[in-house]
RNA sequence: CGCGGAGUGGAGCAGUUUGGUAGCUCGUCGGGCUCAUAACCCGAAGGUCGUAGGUUCAAAUCCUGCCUCCGCAA
C-alpha cells in the first residue's frame, strides 16, 4: 500500500514510527510544516515528524502551503493509495483530497464529533471529562466534519495531565490508523457519518487563558491545572507575578478562596474546596515544590494569595 | 545585538541602596519528650556568597568582563 504521511508534531510522530516498524506500508513521501524558530534564541527547529522520517530516510515535504499547482502535481505524481493525516496543521483543499484512491484519512484526539479542531485533548481536560478517545475519519472539506470509521475510548485518570494524555493517545491513535489502513485495504470498514448538532470545538489554547481565579471550584482549578501541562501551563498571580502552576491535587478543606490553608504541605483554597501545590514556578526561577515556594515567600495560614 | 529576572551551606529565600568577618524557614545527623508521630524541645555538621579581575585598610555588598539558569516575546 503506498501511503503519503502529513503530520508535524510527536503525536504525529508516533504513528509514522508504527508505520514504518510495521513495514507493510510503502511510505512515499512525508509531509510535514517548515521548521520554526523555537526557543530563546529563535534557533531554527525541524518538526518531529521530519526528525524521524530523515532518521529512516524518508522523502520529506515542507511546503508553506498545499494549494498551489507545484505541490499538487507533485503529491498525483506520488499516486498515494491513502493520505494519511495527523495534526499536520494545515487544511488540505480539495483537488488533494480526491488524489489517493481511498481518500485521505485522518486520527483525531477526540471521540467525534466532540473536541473538533486544534486542541481536543487539552481541551477534554479542562473540561473535566471522565473519557475520551481517538477516532479515525475520512477528511472532508471541513474542519473535523468528515465520516467517521473507528473509534477507541479510552477514560482519562483524575490526575492525568494533557500531556500524559498526550502520549497515550498517540499510542493508541497509532493502532487506529493501522487497523483502519488494514480495513481500507480489504474494503470491511464502515463510515459513519457524524452527528453534526452534537458537535463542539476544542479551540487552540491561548496564553491569555492561564490564570488561575482562586474562586473556581477546586475541581475546576485542578482541571485547568491538567489540561494546560505541559503547555501553556496554568499560573496564578501573586504580587503581581506569575506562578506557574504545573501540579495540583484535590483536598478536602475549606477557606475564603486564595487563602493558605497549610504551609506543608502547601494548601490553597478555592471557590469550594481546596487544592494543594504540588510543582510550581515563579518567574525567573526553577520549578520547585508547593512547600519550597510558600517557604520562601515566608507564608503562613491565614495568607491570601493574589 | 528582541525585553526582563536570577545565581548566598542539601532545598526555598533574606542580606546588596547606607561596604566592616553570613542570617531565616526547612532538610540532614545526634540527643530528649511521647504509646506514637510528618508534632514538640535541645544540640551539631555543612557556605571559596556562579566565575575572573578591579576599587578599598576592608567586598555577598561598588565597577568591568565571562559562564549558567529562568520568565516574556517569537
Amino acid at each position: 500500500m503506498n501511503i503519503v504521511f502529513m503530520g508535524t508534531p510527536d503525536f504525529a510522530a508516533v504513528s509514522l514510527e508504527r508505520l514504518i516498524s510495521d513495514g507493510r506500508f510503502n511510505i512515499s513521501a512525508v509531509y510535514t510544516q517548515p521548521d520554526k524558530p523555537a526557543g530563546r534564541k529563535k534557533i531554527l527547529t525541524p518538526p518531529d515528524v521530519k526528525v524521524l522520517a530523515q532518521k529512516h530516510g524518508l522523502n520529506v515535504h515542507q511546503p508553506n502551503t498545499l494549494k498551489t499547482e507545484d505541490v499538487i502535481n507533485e503529491l498525483r505524481a506520488l499516486k498515494p493509495d491513502v493520505i494519511a493525516v495527523i495534526a499536520y496543521g494545515k487544511i488540505l483543499p480539495k483537488a488533494v483530497l480526491d488524489i489517493p484512491k481511498y481518500g485521505c484519512i485522518n486520527i483525531h484526539g477526540s471521540l467525534l464529533p466532540k473536541y473538533r479542531g486544534a486542541a481536543p485533548i487539552q481541551r477534554a481536560v479542562i473540561d473535566g471529562e471522565k473519557v475520551t478517545g481517538v477516532t479515525s475519519m475520512l477528511l472532508d472539506e471541513g474542519v473535523d466534519t468528515g465520516d467517521m470509521l473507528f473509534k477507541e475510548e479510552t477514560q482519562i485518570m483524575p490526575n492525568e495531565t494533557a500531556g500524559e494524555l498526550f502520549d497515550r493517545l498517540a499510542l493508541m491513535g497509532a493502532d487506529l490508523l493501522i487497523k483502519t489502513l488494514e480495513a481500507l485495504q480489504t474494503g470491511e470498514i464502515e463510515r459513519t457519518p457524524q452527528e453534526h448538532s452534537n458537535a463542539s470545538y476544542a479551540a487552540m489554547l491561548s496564553k491569555d487563558e492561564i490564570i488561575i481565579d482562586w474562586n473556581m471550584p477546586a475541581q475546576a482549578v485542578h482541571d485547568k491545572v491538567r489540561g494546560m501541562n505541559p503547555w501553556p501551563v496554568a499560573a496564578a498571580l501573586y504580587g503581581g507575578k506569575k506562578i506557574k502552576i504545573y501540579k495540583t491535587l484535590l483536598v478536602d478543606k475549606k477557606g475564603k478562596p486564595g487563602e493558605v490553608l497549610s504551609v506543608k504541605p502547601a494548601v490553597v483554597a478555592c471557590g469550594s474546596g481546596a487544592v494543594q501545590l504540588i510543582e510550581v514556578q515563579p518567574e525567573s526561577k526553577n520549578k520547585m515544590s508547593g512547600e519550597d515556594f510558600f517557604r520562601g515567600q515566608r507564608m503562613t495560614v491565614g495568607d491570601i494569595l493574589k
